[in-house]
DNA sequence: TGTATTTTGTTATGTTATAACATACTATGT
DNA sequence: ACATAGTATGTTATAACATAACAAAATACA
C-alpha cells in the first residue's frame, strides 16, 4: 500500500499495468457471474481495449484495434458493447471528451468524479462521498433531487504540475 | 426578491422570459464594450437564440432558425458565433448533451454548475463557492492543480419533483 | 486612403452516435 | 435432441455534432 494516497493512475510510470488490465476483466467476470448477465468475448475484449491506458478512449479508436480481429466490426459493435459496460458500471463515459474510461472499482450505479490531467490524458477517478454529498445537498436546498451526477476536473496531475512547476 | 432561493429558470411559468433575454443581451453588450470586443449582429442574434428559453439548444438548433433569417448560414457560422460567446463567457456548453445555455451572470473565466432537469429540460446555472471549493480542495489533497470544472446535475426540478411524487 | 486585423462566407470533410432489420447464438423446458 | 424464446451480433444506412481551409468582406486605425 503506498503511504501517499495517490491515485493509482497517476502512479503509471511504476505501475505494472498489466495488473490492472487483468484484474479489470476478473472483476467484471466476478460481476457478471454474480447478476447473471454475459460477459461474451466481444464485451471482454473492448472492455480490454478500454483499458488499453489510463487514458479516455474514443469509441473509434476501439473501432480501429477491433476491426484488425473481427471483420464485421463496425460502430454499433462497439457502441453496444460500451452501453453493456456503462450499464454495468464496468465503464464510465467522460463527456467533457466523448471517450471512455475503465472503472475501477465497479458496481452499479455510480458515478465517481474524474481528475483529468490535460498534459498527460491520465484520468483518475475518485469516488469522494463529501463531494457527492455536498452537491446532493446543496442542489435539494433549491429542491432539485439529483439523479446523476457529472463531475470532471481538468487540470494537472501531481507529476505534470511538478514538471510544470 | 423572492423568498425562497429557487432558482429563476425553475420559475418558468412564472417569469418574463423576454425579461431574461433582453437583460442578457444588454450585459452582453455592456461587457463586450468594457472589453473592447465586438458584439456583432450575427453574434447577439445567436446569443439571442441560445436564450430561446432555459433549456440546452444545439448548434444545428440554432442554425436551423439562423437559415430563416441569413442564407449563408453554415455550421462554421454558428460554431465561430459560440466560441465567441463561450470564451467571453456569456455561454456555457452542457458537455453532457452536446448543448448550450445562456450565462445569466456573465464574466470571464468560471465554469459554474448546472442542474439540468431530465422532465422539463430546463437547466439552472448555480454559482456555488462550496462546491467550488470542496472540488478544487479535495482534488489538492490527491496532488491534483484543478483548471475547469465539469459539474452537470441530471434529476428534477422542484415542480417536476412535485408532480412526480 | 492604405494597410493590417478581424469577421464572415463558402465548400468540404472529419468525428461521434444511432436506427432498423437480418442472422446467429444461448438458455430453458420438454 | 428438439423447439422456442430471449439475447447478442452482423450489416447497411443515416443522423447528429464539429472542424479545416481558404476566399471575400467589413472594420480599425495610422
Ligand atoms: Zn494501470
Ligand atoms: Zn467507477
Ligand atoms: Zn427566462
Ligand atoms: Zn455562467
Amino acid at each position: 500500500m503506498a503511504h501517499r494516497p495517490i491515485p493509482e493512475p497517476f502512479q503509471r510510470d511504476r505501475h505494472d499495468h498489466q495488473e490492472c488490465v487483468s484484474s479489470a476483466v476478473e472483476a467484471a467476470h466476478e460481476l457478471c457471474v454474480r447478476r447473471r448477465i454475459r460477459l461474451t468475448e466481444l464485451r471482454r475484449r473492448v472492455l480490454e481495449l478500454v483499458w488499453g491506458g489510463h487514458a479516455p478512449i474514443g469509441a473509434y479508436d476501439i473501432l480501429d484495434t477491433l476491426r484488425g480481429e473481427r471483420r464485421s466490426a463496425a460502430p454499433a459493435t462497439v457502441y453496444r458493447a460500451l452501453d453493456f459496460l456503462l450499464e454495468n458500471g464496468l465503464v464510465h463515459r467522460i463527456e467533457s471528451l466523448n471517450a471512455f474510461v475503465g472503472c475501477g472499482a465497479p458496481r452499479q450505479a455510480h458515478s465517481g468524479q474524474f481528475l483529468i490531467c490535460r498534459a498527460c490524458d491520465t484520468v483518475a477517478e475518485i469516488d469522494d462521498g463529501e463531494i457527492a454529498g455536498v452537491l446532493s445537498r446543496n442542489a435539494a436546498k433549491l429542491g432539485f433531487r439529483v439523479d446523476r451526477q457529472t463531475v470532471e476536473l481538468t487540470g494537472l496531475c501531481p507529476a505534470c504540475a511538478d514538471a510544470a512547476g
